[in-house]
DNA sequence: CATGGAACTTGATCCAAATCAATTTATATC
DNA sequence: GATATAAATTGATTTGGATCAAGTTCCATG
């Protein structure tokens, strides 16, 4: 129905930039050998990142377009993002809004244990793998795993910080900025699990969610990817931004990446405070 | 500075639709009592409350205006709101935005404890008085108390939602009805707490802040609540939104209370799926 | 009770984006 | 390679909200 990618996006995107050390970190955990790299990857432990891979039971395919899970639906597993993109969307009426956009890595509904019911959908941008989880698992890493635990949590607080983040983009950004904005994030998102590229960034995407992430009509969206496209900050085509400066890309965007919690961000243990004790 | 309020909004708003319930609550956790109020409750024990009071080991005063909590800050600590309120300011050039309005019982600040920097500044809407948590304490709960540590976990994933919610609303909303899903989410989460009025909505909030929070101009927020003053929705005087018909102060701003998780929403436990199993 | 500074209000002009209405290009599939 | 359908594009018109520019009301304080 939407962006069925034949290529490979999902699997085989073009690593650049790869240490040996993603490379080796993947053949040890292919499951979550993603989840949180580039962030917190130093403070947990090789044991931890072997307990986390062996929570996962059983990997599944997910259908591009597929709602893997409904808005209120009980749940008792949550589900890692191995392969492929997500979407939490939203309904209100006819309209759809994209809350938003997940990747490799990413723990798309561990907020699932502890809601037990979503305030929205979870949707495969394209055809994605992901690995169960169950509830009873993570209930043990509660009880066994204190350390563990608050990584967990740590990740779901990383989606509200991107939310804030989002909210703030809404509020002042003109519609060519906004998807300027996402498309800055998802590089720098892609580029923490090792698959960002370095001219250009892939998505599933199709003008259509690009608007519905940005609040804005498709026709809109339209005519700010023109505009991307005119005042050469990037092109979009069949799936793949061209982009030949990132610096103007994010500047253009208004993207800075603290809220990310990268290295060299506001993660904890790193960097100073950018402004000054209180 | 900004709305400072000495009428006793923070202190003693009277409390409509009370039962006996919330004076003892109150009485017996008068520090965190209000925590989570209204939402789990049923799932937190008495134990687990009395445990949760004694995790405070001081309060203090906020006065008016002032940043409790700079952007980037390393912290020890995470914060309850015992009386007042709190915003989430986020600062981008000259232009300051409003990510977030928190009610006395709010842990305003707890997902520092796994994040440890925050991504945005906490300023008191009026003056406050908040308990403080260190972080020790809290590693102790995690530890110790894995039930205790997934209700915390819930509390922050609350907030969560809510940015969700604003995302929609940003996205589809004209500022009148903004404003309106503003007034009706705050008095909702007032009513969680014991704190709601039956036919208005206290606020220490300026037009210049709901400007902030609603993505829009002061000015225009101006005509925005003359509009709802002109359609009989309601009436904002020096801090008072005056409501004759809640409904329809709903109903405009497109209010739907699932999203905060209170009895007969999305709690676990309780309502059944609205959308029918996958 | 005069005065200064917030906070609020009103008016006029301009622009980003919605909306209505087609049309063109891709992408599958028979 | 003809045909259907999704996706992308272009044009014209309307509108919510920004911006510039004054006012006015409220309220604390000397």
């Amino acid at each position: 129905m939407k962006g069925e990618l034949t290529d490979g996006l999902s699997t085989g995107a073009v690593v650049f930039g790869t240490d040996e050390s993603i490379a080796d970190e993947l053949a040890a955990f292919p499951l979550t050998g993603r989840f949180l790299m580039g962030r917190l990857r130093h403070s947990i432990s090789a044991r931890e990142r072997q307990l986390l891979e062996e929570l996962v039971v059983e990997t599944r395919s997910v259908e591009a377009g597929a709602i893997m899970l409904h808005r209120g639906q009980l749940v008792d597993h949550s589900t890692i993002l191995i392969d492929g993109y997500m979407m939490r969307t939203g309904q209100e009426g006819s309209r759809r809004f994209i809350l938003g956009l997940q990747v490799p890595g990413d723990f798309v509904d561990l907020h699932g244990f502890a809601l037990k019911r979503l305030d929205h959908d979870l949707v495969a941008a394209g055809p994605a793998r992901v690995g169960i989880v169950p509830h009873e698992r993570l209930e043990e890493v509660m009880q066994k795993e204190p350390h563990l635990a608050r990584i967990l949590w740590f990740a779901t607080l990383l989606d509200a910080a991107i939310h804030r983040e989002w909210i703030m983009k809404l509020e002042q950004l003109t519609a060519a900025r906004r998807v300027a904005h996402v498309f800055a994030e998802l590089w720098q998102r892609l580029d923490h699990v090792g698959l960002g590229r370095n001219d250009s960034v892939r998505t599933p995407l199709i003008q259509a969610d690009l608007a519905d992430m940005c609040g804005t009509t498709a026709i809109h969206m339209n005519r700010a990817l023109a505009q991307l496209r005119k005042e050469g900050i990037g092109e979009l085509r069949r799936g793949t931004l061209y982009v030949s400066d990132r610096r103007r890309l994010e500047e253009y965007g208004m993207f800075d990446s603290s809220y990310l919690y990268g290295r060299g961000g506001l993660a904890p243990g790193t960097a100073l405070d950018p402004k000054g004790p209180a």
